[in-house]
DNA sequence: ATGGTTGACGATCAA
């Protein structure tokens, strides 16, 4: 297999954010960053921008809310933006091939709070997306599941567990539903290899979350058991998160050989 | 005690 470079990041607005994805793109030059929260019309999405240094672009995007974009240097086939499943005017997932791996770019949806509608938005939402991919890793068994899942796995990957019990993004029924992904065959990259205790990849924008690391780990990169041999790294890198005017989330990447 | 931040949008809603 080629060298393979994947990275996953919630953008918060790409208008916004635009000159440091650009920044990030041209130092990493990953293969494919998927991109959540572009918050972009695709009327409006920057395209033009992404083929100067060398990224083809394809985008499901929405005013103000969601949106999602998987960039790439080589082209990709198959995009889907639904799922046959699914129906949902929220735009949250994008699926494409690259040679012969399949990606689905995932905007998870948040769930609000565990008694509010969006929670059994959010759990439904996932139960479809687990069974289209049953089904679709059959077709397609190099597989990776990437994007901002708002769901951090374990307690491993909460700054405090005691305070985020059974809050959202942390709470049994939504970790148990992405359990129930993970079971279909798929691996969590990031823990394949040895990490820094109190690894992250989102931190409020309040309370000098960041300074204090006050973080969860919700972004993922998931591959499926075909590709395990082929993953040599995972990392999350902090360094946009410093910038001025970042995202709240920072950019995960896995390499594969 | 309150509000604590950001983005889209143009009053609040979502995260």
């Amino acid at each position: 297999m080629k060298q393979l470079k994947i990275t996953t990041w919630n953008i918060n607005s790409l208008r916004v954010r635009l000159p440091q994805v650009l920044d990030w793109l041209k130092v990493h030059q990953p293969d494919v960053l998927a991109l959540q929260e572009t918050k972009v019309v695709n009327d409006k999405f920057p395209q033009e921008a992404f083929a100067k240094i060398g990224y083809h672009a394809w985008y499901s995007g929405q005013k103000t809310y969601n949106g999602v974009a998987i960039l790439s240097r080589e082209e990709l086939q198959n995009i889907i933006t639904d799922l046959p499943n699914l129906e949902d005017p929220q735009r949250r997932i994008l699926g494409a091939t690259l040679g012969d791996i399949r990606l689905l770019n995932l905007y998870v949806p948040n769930g609000g709070d565990l008694e509010s509608e969006k929670y059994s938005y959010k759990l439904n939402w996932l139960e479809r997306v687990k069974d289209y991919l049953q089904k679709s890793l059959v077709k397609y068994p190099r597989f990776i599941v990437l994007g901002d899942f708002n769901i951090a796995p374990e307690d491993q990957d909460v700054y405090d567990p005691e305070i985020w019990y059974e809050n959202i993004l942390c709470s049994t029924r939504e970790r148990k539903a992405l359990k129930n992904i993970l079971n279909l065959g798929f691996y969590d990259s990031f823990r394949l290899f040895d990490q820094e205790q109190m690894s992250f990849s989102w931190w409020n924008y309040r309370q000098g979350a960041f300074r204090r690391n006050h973080g969860l780990r919700i972004d993922l990169i998931l591959i499926s058991k075909d590709l395990i041999s082929n993953c040599k790294k995972a990392v999350i890198d902090k360094e946009p998160r410093r910038l001025k005017q970042p995202s709240d989330h920072a950019p995960m990447t896995s390499f594969f050989t």
